[in-house]
DNA sequence: TAATCATGTTAACAGTGTCAACATAGGATG
DNA sequence: CATCCTATGTTGACACTGTTAACATGATTA
């Protein structure tokens, strides 16, 4: 039985990523995954200042793998620009409804991204693959204006992930013009793409 | 010295608002509120099951506000149709970054809306008024365009505090694409709702 | 070999949500 | 009016949380 654990960093973030996905990040106490790790309560605070900027590396993490997720979409070489476009949104979506709690971290309030600056790094350089599409779709536009669009399209994709997680409703239980709009966004979302980002 | 508070509910409930939006929900315990209305830590139980609950209320009036203000916007009667859609949109937004944690508590999913009949009645209620007004500017529409018209547009503004919250920096201090574009945004929230929503 | 320093442990603190057991006030019922 | 019931309050306790201080260990380096 070794004093030392070698490697207790990585471990406590892989294992704090896959808490956060599972039971969420309020839900998450450092003491449980310190008890993970077969170390004591307060081990992880050789590693980390507070649970909060532990959290900071899970949100991070999220970050990059999103950027992964969206810079494969957008180099799958068979297709054209605007179906790349395309993918990346469904990509996007994708990601924030099936790793729902950890995209929750990446844009909850918990974490104030000014004190982290490699998270605030992970989370705009997302933001670049988005930047790159929409340039190559819109030749010749302005700087402001490819800002702009960008913005636009973030904006949609992410709202949209915030209203379809939120009403998690089976549209055949509840029966609302809410909830039965949602039910038809979700059921075919290439569409509602197609459609809202007028490509 | 009453035993009796006699009003305990409705203080628990308005003090529960303030402090909410004063330090996020998450920062909100029952017992300081509890402490904030001179009664015993677990007076509160004799009207909230727990905790949660409690929240439901907090976020339940929050859509109710968000509601009033819509319609306020959507019956300015001295606006065309066209401009009271922009208004709501403005007014949205507004909502969201002005009341900034309480915006978040109603789109957290710490609570289980499922479980709170009357909070996601408040909830579905504010997309009535979204609705109502797309239905008058696009005359003839069908049922479900309609539908996913205000799926659109909801995702884009609520989509668009998501973003404009988050990244809480002066354009001035981080100077990223992603910091960039935001302080655009911000800085004319009109003109970019008029080019995104395409009205 | 001896000293330093990163990394681990134990003990403790104040704070949390929540429950069980008890106390009181005010309205309903005889 | 007296009595009981029920809604609403209190006290005390439990298990849990993040975090700090003080101490222990083991690897690296002088």
């Amino acid at each position: 039985m070794k004093y030392h654990h070698g490697n207790l960093k990585e471990e406590l973030i892989s294992s704090a990523c896959i808490v956060c996905e599972a039971d969420g990040h309020d839900r998450m106490s450092l003491r449980s995954i310190a008890k993970e790790a077969k170390v004591s309560q307060t081990a992880p605070y050789r590693h980390f200042k507070t649970k909060e900027s532990l959290l900071a590396e899970v949100s991070s993490r999220g970050f990059i793998e999103l950027k992964e997720i969206l810079h494969n979409a957008n180099t799958k070489k068979t297709l054209s620009t605007r179906d790349k476009f395309l993918e990346m949104g469904q990509a996007y979506i994708e990601f924030g409804l099936s790793k729902r709690n950890t995209y929750d971290l990446m844009h909850s309030s918990v974490i104030d991204k000014t004190q982290f600056p490699e998270l605030l790094n992970s989370a705009v350089g997302t933001f670049e693959e988005l930047v790159y599409v929409l340039a190559e779709l819109n030749p010749g536009i302005s700087a402001k204006d490819l800002d702009i669009k960008c913005i636009h399209h973030w904006a949609l994709v992410h709202g949209l992930v915030g209203l379809l997680r939120n009403e998690n409703l089976d549209a055949s239980e509840i029966d609302t013009p809410a909830a039965n709009a949602m039910g038809l966004v979700r059921s075919d979302i290439k569409s509602f793409l197609i459609s809202a980002l007028e490509v």
